[in-house]
RNA sequence: GGAGGGUUGGCAGAGUGGUAAUGCAACGGAUUGCUAAUCCGUCUACCCUUAUCGGGUAGCGGGGGUUCAAUUCCCCCACCCUCCGCCA
């Protein structure tokens, strides 16, 4: 959500943030909007305030006394003062919705040095860590390698689940758990963050505050009644950063560093086609994510800083990747600026996403009211929310497995996981 | 799932239709040989004014309703506590 406001002071910067986005320009018509809004304001508070003064003087005429004229007039005119009001705070709130619906709809603004572009092809390449293996095989794709240890089934989680399911045995299901403590270790021990077991199910509200609703209904799983609907989280960030919903926190808890491991749910509509094999894209993976929330001023570095845990993780395992800096036709809808970071598989001879790491500014905390106060001062300001995904770990298996691979399908996976796999690192291919 | 009791400021705790007592704590200010004591003040959002000062509207778990007026009455919902049932 956008502050109408800053948007006044600058409406030129604004459509020009939406143009690189591909939108129209709206910044005249949003203050437009928002100019009667304060008139009407004004007209009902003036109103209110005569009302307000009406029934004070008919509270001070003692009960005791039998109606005079006098009351009796003072109270006709009380009643209908308050039809008027009635009317006049109804235009008051459409207009208000109005503009909201609008101001909704909109996503973030891309910060200065997000390059402008309309898809993946304009984003730009930062820096790259590793290098591929070089097979003198050919390198089997992970789902191929899962079969052949017998530990990955996608038929039988078909006939459970449907499609894009998948069910590991032995080794991998260890694997998943192994990767998953690993990741949590690294950044709890040594980089701070706490440790956060969250529900999976939420509620409107909280998918509202961090963008993905009303917008992207589509691509969630819902459940639950009519009435009450819930949704099954596409990520923890959703989950993360409505923990301060509403609150009002103090300039001395930030920065506040929340990471969780969780399983996530994407309907994924529109995808069909894409990576229908393997892990890449399913509707249920686990993901251990990071979410900070900063004052305004140290948010850049809070960014550097969480791309770099999540980098730590493919760097200890040894996975060649490079970092991305989105595009602004590729970023999410609630982020100023987002890098991904993309690992090498094998089998694909191709660098995919296994990270997105985004600085989202205040436009979360402005949809769910957090907010911070400095010591000694009035107000509250908005503080700023980020989120990476350190890492997918369906896409990390994936990575390991293709270029870990050995000629016969073995996997020998890295020494830095020897104590999360019970010292068994060999994944032996079934004859 | 059923029955009952609750939700008021940082905390405690009054308030049965007339515009939120009181206590404690913390912070700021005034006063003051020191300490202490005392006195004054304290929240959030928005609107008007804007250099400030100031004025106004709203907020008693959330949403709706009745009323000139709602913390108070009515309806719906959430959460907490006690008990019963069920359950991993």
């Amino acid at each position: 959500m956008h502050d109408i406001k800053e948007i006044a002071k600058d409406p030129t910067a604004f459509d020009e943030a939406m143009r690189k986005r591909g939108l129209p320009q709206q910044a005249q018509d949003l203050i437009a909007y928002y100019k009667k809004i304060k008139a009407s304001i004004s007209v009902v508070e003036m109103v209110q305030a005569e009302h307000n003064q009406r029934s004070e003087k008919i509270s001070q005429t003692p009960s005791d006394i039998k109606d005079d004229g006098n009351k009796a007039m003072v109270i006709k005119a009380a009643k209908e003062a308050k039809q008027q009001i009635t009317n006049l705070k109804k235009i008051s709130e459409d207009t208000k919705s109005t503009m909201l619906r609008k101001l909704l709809e909109l996503p973030n603004v891309p910060v200065a040095d997000v390059p402008e572009g309309s898809d993946e092809s304009f984003n730009k390449l930062i820096r790259k860590d590793g290098s591929p293996p070089d097979f003198r095989f050919k390198a089997r794709s992970h789902d191929e390698i899962g079969e052949m240890l017998d530990a990955m089934d996608f038929p039988r989680a078909a006939k459970v689940s449907g499609a894009r399911f998948v069910v590991l045995y032995d080794q991998l299901a260890r694997l998943e758990r192994a990767l998953a403590n690993f990741m949590l270790d690294v950044h709890t021990r040594e980089y701070g963050y706490r440790e956060v077991q969250i529900p999976v199910l939420a509620e409107w509200h909280t998918l509202y505050g961090s963008g993905h609703l009303p917008k992207f209904e589509e691509d969630l799983f819902k459940i639950g009644t009519k009435e009450r609907p819930r949704y099954l989280i596409p990520t923890a960030e959703t989950v993360l950063t409505g923990l301060h919903a509403n609150e009002i926190l103090q300039e001395e808890e930030l920065p506040l560093r929340y990471v969780a491991w969780s399983s996530c749910f994407r309907a994924e509509a529109g995808a069909a086609g894409k990576d229908t094999r393997g892990l890449i894209r399913l509707h249920q993976f686990s993901k251990v994510e990071l979410v900070s929330y900063t004052t305004p001023g140290k948010s850049k570095d809070e960014h550097e800083r969480m791309t770099g845990c999540a980098e730590e993780i493919l760097k200890r395992l040894g996975l060649p990747y490079r970092v991305m800096l989105l595009c602004s036709g590729d970023m999410g809808f609630s982020a100023e600026k987002t890098y991904d970071l993309e690992v090498w598989l094998a089998a694909q001879k191709k660098y995919r996403e296994i990270s997105s790491c985004s600085n989202c500014g205040a436009f979360q905390s402005r949809r769910m009211n957090a907010r911070y106060k400095r010591k000694g001062q009035k107000g509250t300001l908005f503080p700023h929310a980020l989120n990476g995904s350190a890492l997918a770990v369906g896409r990390t298996m994936a990575a390991l497995l293709e270029n870990y691979q050995q000629s016969d399908g073995t996997v020998v996976l890295p020494a830095v996981l020897d104590p999360y796999m019970g010292g068994d690192l060999t994944l032996l291919a079934k004859s």
